[in-house]
DNA sequence: GTCTATAGCTCGATAGAC
DNA sequence: GTCTATCGAGCTATAGAC
């Protein structure tokens, strides 16, 4: 009896999906109950029965968005390129899968005044500076290089600038591999 | 008949400033006609008189914020140490002066989804690029360091973060006066 | 020029049918 | 487990007194 290789999202998990999708999309203030609702393909009762309030839509994001810190931290320190590159080049990368959405969904809720995803965000953002240090040495320049990857996500959300930032990417990747060089 | 050094501001002027200030301290989201009249010492019928609908409010926080932009950057082009050192630094000084707030709440309106904000954020931050550009020379490294300003305010922003960021703020500085030396 | 009162809308959440 | 119907709160905007 063997188990598929990929499941059947459960209505609760494409349910999180579609937050996480719509909060990205068009920003927290858009991802009402019914804007929700209407991305899964469910009535507001509908996601009500899984979710009986919208905090708990929003701790199951969080919870999820923990996991995927937790993923992209070893696939950081694994990486050939070195952390701060991979940093920084995660920051534009496209978000075209719902576990990536998670994460950057808590960023906007963060950005947006949530106190509970602004708690969790500084804690991923902490994680990825520490080890970004542990790579480079010199925490200030650690501390400047996770800036970068930071403006690269802040930049890109407001959508305007998004296309002149890619056409720069590979030259700011440069920069950013020059001053932290790809472990030996 | 001498003009006054400090002509008394307007209650118009001062409902500009409040709606600026509540959009700085509690986001976009908070910011209701409400609000906004209760920071300004109005009531809301009051605010209604000076600014008809809401957008009026927010298309006059652009123009004047697009005036604000034209200072910064002459002040960043006059200053000694350099304007990628400026631009940076401005990014995390405290919003204490109307004047500055009116910059930080456009960009707090952008990051929100409104267009208009947007789109007024985009140019002034091709233009901010620009200036970086022609003082470095090279376009990477300009826009590189453009981004460490950038994620410093984004970072700052969402306030758990601020503490730390304002201890690193000298190492930080000194890593991008290294990359774009003041000019002689 | 500023106020109160309220209309009209949207949101989150509840109740109850199926 | 999912639906429709509806309540109460909070928002923008209007009407009209002062």
């Amino acid at each position: 009896m063997p188990a598929p290789a990929t499941p059947l999202p459960t209505t609760r998990e494409r349910l999180l999906d579609a937050f996480a999708a719509v909060v990205v999309a068009t920003g927290p203030r858009s991802a009402t109950l019914e804007a929700v609702a209407a991305e899964a393909g469910v009535s507001k009762g509908g996601l009500l029965y899984h979710f009986a309030t919208k905090d708990a839509l929003v701790d199951a994001l969080l919870a999820r968005a923990e996991r995927v810190v937790t993923d992209d931290l070893a696939a950081m320190r694994a990486a050939p390129e070195g952390a701060a590159v991979y940093y920084v080049r995660t920051s534009l990368a496209p978000v075209d899968d719902p576990l990536h959405r998670a994460m950057v969904a808590v960023l906007r809720l963060a950005q947006d005044g949530d106190p509970r995803a602004a708690a969790g965000y500084a804690a991923a953002a902490e994680s990825w500076r520490a080890l970004i240090e542990e790579q480079v040495g010199d925490p200030a320049l650690a501390r400047t290089l996770q800036l970068v990857g930071d403006g690269l996500w802040g930049q890109a959300s407001t959508g305007a600038v998004r296309p002149a930032l890619e056409a720069d990417l590979d030259g700011v990747l440069a920069v950013v591999a020059r001053l932290a060089p790809p472990r030996p």
